[in-house]
Parts: C-alpha cells; structure tokens; sequence
RNA sequence: GGUACCAUAGCUCAGUUGGUAGAGCAAAGGACUGAAAAUCCUUGUGUCCCUGGUUCGAUCCCGGGUGGUACCA
C-alpha cells in the first residue's frame, strides 16, 4: 500500500493524504525522522493518537533528563498525552551509546508489538535509527580509558602517529577510512586494539533481521521556512530559560551528553570567551547546520517517504 | 536645493594602471557502525546600479540619470 496518494491536479485542495495504516500487514514500524525544528513532535502526538501508539524517541539527546528546554524536550501536556519512551529516563553522567540504544529499543518494540500492529519512532538521530532499523554489528566494549589515552596521544603526537599504527593494525580500514577525521581513526584503534583484531572484521555491515516491517517517512520543509523556525525557536529557547539551564550543567561541560548545540556555546559565553548576543548566533547557525547533516543523512534512505509539511499532510 | 563621497556575491568589503573579478562571514553539496545535536571532507554563488560616450575591448575612464550617506543651506 502507497504511502502516498498524490492530490489530484485538479483540486484546490492544497493537502495529498498520507496513510500508513494497513491491517492486513501488521508489526510495522512507521519511523517519523526529519531535521531538528520541522516539526516532528507536534505531528508525532497526534500520529500516536490515531495509530493508538505510544512513542518511542529516536533522539540521543532527548534521551537525558537534565536536558529539557535546550533539546526541545515534548511539553509536560504531550508527554501525559502519549506515552513516550527514551525521553527523559536517564542522567547525562551515565554513559550511554547507540549500541546501548539498539538492545533496549529492540527489546522494547519486541514486547510492545505483542499488543499493537503498528508503532511509531520518532527522532531524528540518523545513527540511532539505523541501529533499530538494519542493526549494528556487536563490538567489544571498549575501556574508557583506552579512549583517552588515544586522545591524548592524538593531542600530543598528532594523527599521523595514530595513523600509523591503523595502517598496521587494519590495513583494509586504514585504505577506506577517512584519515582527517581523528574520531574515525581513534575508534578504529580503540576498537582493534581491544578485539586483538582488525575492525574492519568486526564492522561487517551486515543488516540484521527485524520481525518488523518499516515505514520511513522523513519530514521535511521548505529550506528558508526550516531556518526561520530553528532561529526563531532559539530565541524561544532563550527565553525558556536555556541559559539558566546550562548554567546549572556547567559541571557536567566535558561529558559527551553536553557536547551538544546550545550548551557548548553558551559555556563558552561563561567563560567569557564570547558575549551573549555572539553565543546566540552561534547556536542558531550551528542548529542550521545540523539540521542540514540530517537531511543529508536521510537522503540515504532509499525506500523513505518524503513529505513537504507546507503542503502534504499525514494522517492515519 | 547645493557640495562631497559611495554603489561589486545573501552580508561586510577588496580589486582590476581598461582584457567581464576575490576575501571573510553566511550558504551549498557530501561522508558517516557504540562520541552521531558528535566528528570530518569539498565548493565561490555575480546584469561589478542604469544609461550614453571614448576604445578593438568599459565593472574600471568621461558625461547624464537613479539610489544611499554626510555636510552646507
């Protein structure tokens, strides 16, 4: 069954239908993704409703109960509303990663498909997504430790050290990483040094069968109207407090959670690096381009559904 | 109303002693397997305000407009 049912050219109405309900095909999950301020949540409460769904959160920071206002946390109304999962259920200092999230969404939608045919995802952390839609191949647990022993080394002897010894320890991945980016290289060493083994014999890429059926659909907008929201939503934030907010996790400024747009800008405001005003563009233009990464990311989605929201509707 | 200065990329501006132009920012495109709101790669987008003249050739020189800014009335 088409997702879409294009309008009729003849029409004034200026809305096509989208509809995800099929009976005779249960056990789907319908993934809500799109870039960050399209307007996911909104829509989401009432897909949820109509679908009779709860919602389960695809998003790596909605995840963390110290942060609300900065990551555009759903209202106290919508969370009573629908039931939400991955929001809000766990502290910025437990570590957390997206293999984590993969086994507990997984096991999730396993006992919430005993009850209902169709389940909805929303989010719009790409690699969250696919870590619940194709799976992630397993991987040693790495000691954080190693981490930064890495990282130091990169900081001291620079990448050409630590690419070095990827050229020896995985020869294979050496020639298809992308060497200027220290974070793939130091995870690949992380990685292979802990497995005693190459990582490219671990990353096999290989998907894993869901006993789910998926809908991928991805909102999107016109690009100016997108960017009009993100910076007006930032002053929005702003005004909710954001500031006071990071402020108060300020401690918490070197844990990974917080290495997130709209905190690590207004740190540096504190420490007197940048002014207020200066901080506020930053976080503005820094949203925008993330919103821009995710779009590109979804553009990997072959099979995905995509809806203008200026101009198609999505309904049951 | 008069005088002076200015008009070049989305913005702020540089530049071409005449051969159709380039910086910063903004932006665009891309990559992505446990950091992913992270991390990294690539890219200059243009009636050089309009109009006449000089010239082989004008964004540049000259005249006239138009708009802006400042000062004088």
């Amino acid at each position: 069954m088409p997702i879409h049912t294009p309008r009729p050219e003849w029409t004034n109405n200026p809305q096509k239908t989208v509809s995800f309900t099929d009976l005779a095909a249960p056990k789907t999950l319908v993934v809500l993704m799109g870039p960050t301020g399209v307007g996911k949540t909104e829509l989401s409460i009432a897909l949820a409703q109509q679908a009779g769904s709860p919602i389960i959160s695809c998003d790596s920071r909605q995840l963390y109960r110290e942060l609300n206002v900065g990551v555009a946390r759903p209202t106290e109304a919508q969370l009573r509303a629908v039931p939400h999962y991955f929001v809000a259920d766990r502290s910025v200092q437990s570590s957390y990663s997206v293999g984590a999230y993969e086994q507990e969404a997984v096991a999730l939608l396993d006992e919430l498909f005993a009850r209902h045919h169709t389940l909805l995802m929303v989010g719009g952390s790409g690699l969250y997504i696919d870590a619940v839609c194709y799976g992630m191949d397993s991987m040693p647990a790495v000691d954080g430790e190693l981490r930064e022993t890495l990282t130091r080394r990169l900081s001291l002897e620079g990448i050409d050290s630590l690419r070095r010894e990827l050229r020896v320890l995985d020869p294979d991945y050496y020639h298809a990483v992308d060497l200027k980016n220290p974070a793939r290289v130091v995870r690949a060493l992380e990685v292979c040094l802990t497995a005693g083994k190459p990582f490219s014999k671990i990353r096999r890429n290989s998907p894993k069968n869901r006993n789910f059926s998926l809908r991928l659909i991805v909102l999107t907008r016109r690009r100016e109207a997108l960017y009009e929201r993100i910076n007006a939503r930032v002053d929005q934030m702003m005004a909710q407090g954001l500031p006071e907010e990071a402020r108060q996790l300020l401690p918490y400024r070197h844990l990974n959670a917080l290495k997130t747009v709209g905190y690590r800008e207004l740190f540096r405001h504190f420490d007197g690096e940048i002014t207020l005003p200066q901080a506020v563009e930053l976080i503005k233009r820094n949203t925008r381009r993330y919103a821009k990464r995710q779009l590109t990311w979804f553009g990997r989605y072959g099979d995905a559904e995509w809806v203008d929201v200026e101009r198609e509707v999505v309904i049951l």
